[in-house]
RNA sequence: UGGGGCGUGGCCAAGUGGCAAGGCGCGGGACUUUGGAUCCCGUAUUCGGAGGUUCGAAUCCUCCCGCCCCAACCA
């Protein structure tokens, strides 16, 4: 049997892991973890971290562990813990058993902790969180050692078993690794390991009221788990000497800790801090609006899990600072679109089109293929009458030169159904828009033959008093430059035409019975999915994906 | 004046001493009952810069320049 997947390029970080277990480091065993902390909703950035910690394990036929990485309770919530198993899942990753929280932990990480007191390594301080700020020095300046640094070995360990007792107050002492207040590195100036906080955890309940820090509690739990490979982002790279140093003060298990570049997208902004400030201002309906970079967002907006990681196959792995394109995504989601989501004609800002040769009571019944690109979806049939709605932008009085659409004496097909020529138009005598076009219909070209004859423009139609009412959300970037986040406020840069909401479309009959979620392709205009929060048998709502790529949109930009 | 990283076409990104992959985008063409899709063709004499080593350098050495991250009891 050959591998039906195609050969994924490959990385630094495949690398590094191969190598291993050629050697034979670790047993020749892989080990992964994707610790999120469940303070806010996933995003694509943390796809692309899925993808490589999930598909490493998988390519060495390892395992990979979901670990949450609870350990600041007053941030976090179970809100986010099953979002984010949710989006995890929808990815399409599986970490069977091997659901953990570092809160599991907390009682190793605790006799660890006095272990290290005991052997001179850690030790109970009582600066403020000003004081220890003025003693850590500055990037150039070394650090000034605390003056509770050297206390007895005895009094640490009495201090620290009371702050576990509860007996101090938040914020008056905290457990400090003695390392090197004089290193380059901020982070080997006697990190803070615990802090008190009287805070009930979403799992831990009241249990503890010290919580240990990210860098005491990372590698450690990694440790445990007996991860091979520690896989994070570029902003750790100056931690790895400090997550080298507990374990290596541990004696334990010692996994490899390496960093690559997080993924940065343009026109949106991917630090959870701002997501959280969009959500909480109402900038955006929530995590999952569909203009939100978060995978619930995305989901939402009709993104297939298969793009999503196709696209992450393509960003590739580097530690170089990146800015991806949002068309790359864009052009991820209508390969995966074009070949899987059947075709229905939706007219989005309808004009009255009266075929005036069409028989009054007549209607017909015609038949227009699911999908091109793939035979197995058949056909449909989609009802046709003396009254249609076609799209405005179809249709010109005075058209522009390469136009192919509708404009008077001009025979456009109608797809699927026959070939017309405009006859006249009806204005408002007020505006003088165009409200109603009349044609005349050649009986011979059913179905659309044109019968040799040169017909250049095709265009998409319901009929009037078949088609469904809908609703149609368009989407748009969610903010005006590539690189929001340069800004000084990002919010100012938010694109106020992010979503135009169409109230007025009309949609052939067969969407009907389109399922929340379900996606479709809306012949000449884009990919759209059931909205599955508001859409309903009352009121068909639909959110557009992407459009689809828009040549004559070009000609007209271009030209003009 | 500290420490850690990174600089290959518009955007990603291979390449690890032998003469610049690939993708997206862009431009042109073919085809077309979606101005969609598909298919062709084009798109870096050059790898941040300057020296050096070598028959030969994006790959090795030296110096310089630029960008990113670090001074939470956040992760």
């Amino acid at each position: 049997m050959s591998e039906p997947e195609i050969a994924k390029p490959s990385n630094f970080i495949r690398d590094l892991v191969a190598a291993d277990t050629k050697s034979g480091r670790f047993g020749g065993k892989v080990v992964t973890r994707f610790p999120p902390e469940p303070n806010g909703y996933l995003h694509i950035g943390h796809a692309k971290a899925i993808c490589l910690d999930f598909g490493i394990a998988r390519e060495f036929v390892g395992r990979c562990h979901l670990r949450f990485d609870d350990t600041n309770p007053t941030k976090e919530s179970q809100e986010y813990v099953d979002a984010i198993m949710g989006d995890v899942r929808w990815l399409g990753f599986d970490w069977g058993e091997h659901l953990y929280h570092a809160s599991d932990y907390f009682e190793q990480l605790y006799e660890w902790a006095v272990k290290l007191i005991k052997a001179g390594k850690a030790y109970v301080d009582e600066l403020t969180v000003e004081e220890m700020r003025e003693h850590r020095g500055t990037l150039t300046e070394a650090g000034t050692e605390s003056p509770y640094r050297n206390r007895s070995v005895a009094e640490s360990l009495d201090l620290f078993e009371r702050m576990r007792r509860g007996e101090f107050p938040d914020g008056s002492k905290t457990l400090r690794a003695k390392i090197d207040m004089t290193s380059g590195n901020i982070n080997l100036r006697d990190p803070v390991m615990y802090r008190i906080r009287k805070a009930t955890h979403q799992r831990t309940g009241d249990k503890w009221c010290l919580y240990p820090m990210y860098d005491w509690a990372h590698g450690q739990s990694d440790s445990i788990e007996g991860v091979t490979h520690s896989i994070c982002t570029l902003e750790y790279e100056d931690h790895r000497p400090l997550y080298d140093w507990y374990l290596d003060q541990l004696g334990v298990h010692h996994p490899q800790q390496i960093e690559f570049a997080r993924l940065n997208l343009s026109h949106t902004v991917m630090s959870k801090r701002k997501l959280l400030a969009l959500v909480n201002e109402g900038r955006v309906s929530g995590w999952d609006d569909p203009r939100m970079p978060t995978l619930a967002g995305l989901r939402r907006r009709g993104y297939t899990p298969e793009s999503i990681r196709d696209f992450c196959d393509r960003i590739g792995v580097a530690k170089a600072d990146n800015l991806v394109q949002m068309a790359l995504l864009e052009h991820c989601i209508r390969e995966d679109l074009n070949r899987r989501a059947r075709r229905a004609m939706a007219v989005l800002r309808p004009l009255r089109l009266v075929i005036e040769n069409y028989p009054e009571a007549q209607v017909e019944t015609l038949e227009a293929v699911n999908n091109p690109e793939d035979a197995t979806a058949g056909t449909r049939k989609v009802p046709f009458s003396r009254v249609l709605y076609i799209e405005q932008e179809d249709f010109r009085e005075v058209p522009p030169p390469k136009y192919f659409r509708m404009s008077p004496g001009v025979e456009v097909r109608l797809r699927y159904a026959y070939v017309v020529k405009c006859t006249g138009l009806v204005k408002d005598p007020r505006t003088s828009e165009v409200t109603e076009v009349h044609c005349t219909y050649d009986p011979r070209s059913r179905g659309g033959d044109s019968g040799g004859r040169r017909v250049k423009g095709t265009i998409h139609w319901v009929s009037a008093s078949h088609s469904l009412g809908a609703e149609v959300r368009l989407y748009d970037a969610l903010f005006t430059v590539p690189k929001p986040d340069e800004a000084e406020d990002f919010t100012s840069l938010l694109n106020p035409r992010s979503l135009e909401v169409l109230r007025n479309c009309r949609v052939e009959p067969v969407l009907a019975d389109a399922p929340p979620g379900s996606r479709y392709q809306f012949e000449r205009q884009g990919y759209f999915c059931v909205d599955a929060r508001d859409s309903g048998p009352e009121r068909l709502v639909f959110n557009r994906t992407v459009p689809l790529r828009d040549t004559w949109a070009k000609i007209e930009k271009g030209g003009a």
